[in-house]
DNA sequence: CTCGGTCGGTACGAGAGCGAACAGTCCTAA
DNA sequence: TTAGGACTGTTCGCTCTCGTACCGACCGAG
C-alpha cells in the first residue's frame, strides 16, 4: 500500500520527455487508440504538446478532489479508479488503459477528480494539458465524438461491475480482472501481489489467495512473488462471468 | 414481474398531452431541475416540443439495443436502468428522478440503449425528441454544460453503487435505495413489492423481507401488501451506509 | 551469513446471503 | 361467497466471504 511518493503536481520532470525530442518516441505514443485518433484530428496542435511520464505500482495520478491540470493516456501501462472506504479499504471502480484516457471524467464534469486514481500496472503515459485537450474538442467534431465515445465506454464498464460485484464470485471477478489487464498491455507477466489485487477487487488478500491457488491448480496462471504469468487465456476465460464478454464487446469497440 | 405492456415505441398518445395546452401543465414540467436549466436556455425553441407521459412500475422507457428517439425528463417519477443477467435475475444501475433526464447516456454513447430501462416508481415524464434535445445542446453552451454534470453524476451514482454493491449488506443498500427515493418523489407513500425491490437490488424477495422487517422493528418504514410508507426518515439515514451520503452530495448539486 | 521485511499459503469461527420451499394473509373478480 | 392470485413471513441447509491470525518461504541490505 506504500509506494505512492509521486503526486499529479510533482511527478519529477526528469521523467518527462517532449514526445518529439526523438523520433521513436512517437511510436509508443500511438500506442494508445484514443490519443490517436485525436492526433488524427489535430496533429499541428496537439502533437508538440504531448509529453511521455513513466510511472509505476500505485503511484498516484489524481487525489480525491484535485483539480485537473493535466490529463493521461495509458500507453502500456493501465490505471485503477479507486473509491477508499471509511474502514480504509479499497475498491476498484475502473480500470483504463490504452483504449482510454485518465481525468476525462473530472473533466466533462466539473474539473476535480472523483475518486482516487492510481497506476495499476506500472509503464508509460502519455500527458496532454486540459487546456491543449479542451482545445481540440470544443473546435473538432470528430475530437468530441471519439472523446464521448471514450466516456460512454467507461459508463459501461463501471456498471457492468456494479453488477459483477453484486453476483459474482471472488474468483470470477479475479479471472474477469485479469483478462482485462491482459486485454491493455503487452505481455503475459504482470507485476502484481496479491496483497495489490485485493486492494484492487475489494476483496481480503487471503481470499486472493485462494481463488489464484484455484486458477494455477488448473493451469491458467502462475504465481510466485509479486510476479504473476498469465500461462493460459483460454483457461481464464472458461472460469470468468458473463460481465467479461460485455466489457470487452466495449473495448474492442464497434470497428470489429 | 408484469406489467410491461408499454414500450418506447407503442406509449398511446392518448397518455400523452402538449404541454402547453393547458396552462397548469407548465408547472410539473418545472419539477425536472434539468429540463428546468434547458428550457431557461432555449424556452422558445424546447416548450412547444415538450409532452407529458404518465407511465407505471415497470413499464418499459428502452430495451437493451433499441435506437433512441426520444428522452424523458421524469417529473414525479423515477426510472431505473437494469441488468438483466443470464439466470433471470436484474439488478439495478441507476436511478434517476428529477434531477436528471433519461437516454442521454445512449444519445452521448452512440444512440442505442446500452440497459433495459423502467419505471421504477410510476408517474409523469416529460418528453423530447433526441432531435430537439441534440439541436439545443449543440447550439447552447449552458445547456451542454447541464447535460454534462447530469452526465458526471450519473457516473457518480453508477461508481458509487459498484461499491455499495461490492461491500454493504443488504439491509444497508435497502435503507440508501430508499432514501435515494424519498429524495426525488414528493411523499411517503411509495407503491413498491417486496418483489420489486428485490428486483432492483439484486436480491432475494427473502432477503428484503427480513431487511424491511428489520427497517420496521425500528420504526423507520411501515410494510403493508405493496404499499411502503416511510415513517421515520432519520432512522433511515441511522441505517445507511456511508454511500448514501456520497451520492446525496451529488444530487443536490453544487449549490448549497 | 544473518536479520528483518515482504509475500504467499493456510486455518478457524462467524455471519451474510443464497436457492428452494411452504404457509398464511389479503385482495379482487367471478 | 368463494376461488384464485398476489403478496409477505419464515424456515432449512448450504456456500461464500469475512476478519483474524500464524507460519514458512523468499529476498535484499548490511
Amino acid at each position: 500500500m506504500k509506494g505512492a511518493q509521486v503526486s499529479q503536481s510533482t511527478i519529477p520532470s526528469d521523467k518527462t520527455d517532449k514526445a518529439l525530442s526523438a523520433g521513436r518516441l512517437i511510436t509508443p505514443v500511438s500506442q494508445n487508440r484514443l490519443l490517436n485518433h485525436l492526433l488524427a484530428a489535430d496533429p499541428d496542435y496537439l502533437l508538440p504538446q504531448v509529453r511521455v511520464v513513466k510511472l509505476g505500482f500505485n503511484d498516484i495520478i489524481y487525489e480525491y478532489g484535485d483539480t485537473i491540470h493535466e490529463v493521461f493516456f495509458p500507453l502500456d501501462s493501465i490505471v485503477s479508479s479507486l473509491a477508499i472506504m471509511e474502514d480504509g479499504t479499497t475498491i476498484e471502480i475502473s480500470m483504463l488503459g490504452k483504449e482510454s484516457v485518465i481525468g476525462l471524467s473530472a473533466l466533462l464534469g466539473g474539473g476535480t477528480a472523483r475518486h482516487w486514481t492510481r497506476m495499476c500496472i506500472g509503464g508509460s503515459l502519455a500527458r496532454l494539458s486540459t487546456a491543449a485537450l479542451d482545445h481540440t474538442f470544443t473546435s473538432n467534431e470528430s475530437a468530441l465524438k471519439h472523446l464521448m465515445h471514450a466516456y460512454s465506454s467507461l459508463v459501461t464498464q463501471v456498471s457492468q461491475r456494479a453488477v459483477c460485484n453484486a453476483r459474482h464470485t471472488v474468483l470470477e471477478r479475479l479471472a474477469c480482472w485479469l483478462l482485462m489487464i491482459h486485454d491493455r498491455v503487452g505481455g503475459d507477466n504482470l507485476r502484481l501481489t496479491q496483497e495489490a489485487i485485493a486492494s484492487r477487487l475489494g476483496a481480503r488478500r487471503a481470499g486472493i489467495t485462494v481463488a489464484a491457488g484455484m486458477l494455477q491448480s488448473i493451469r491458467a496462471i502462475e504465481y510466485r512473488r509479486g510476479q504473476l504469468h498469465i500461462r493460459d487465456r483460454d483457461e481464464l476465460e472458461r472460469a470468468v462471468c458473463e460481465c467479461y464478454a460485455i466489457m470487452k464487446a466495449d473495448f474492442d469497440g464497434p470497428k470489429r
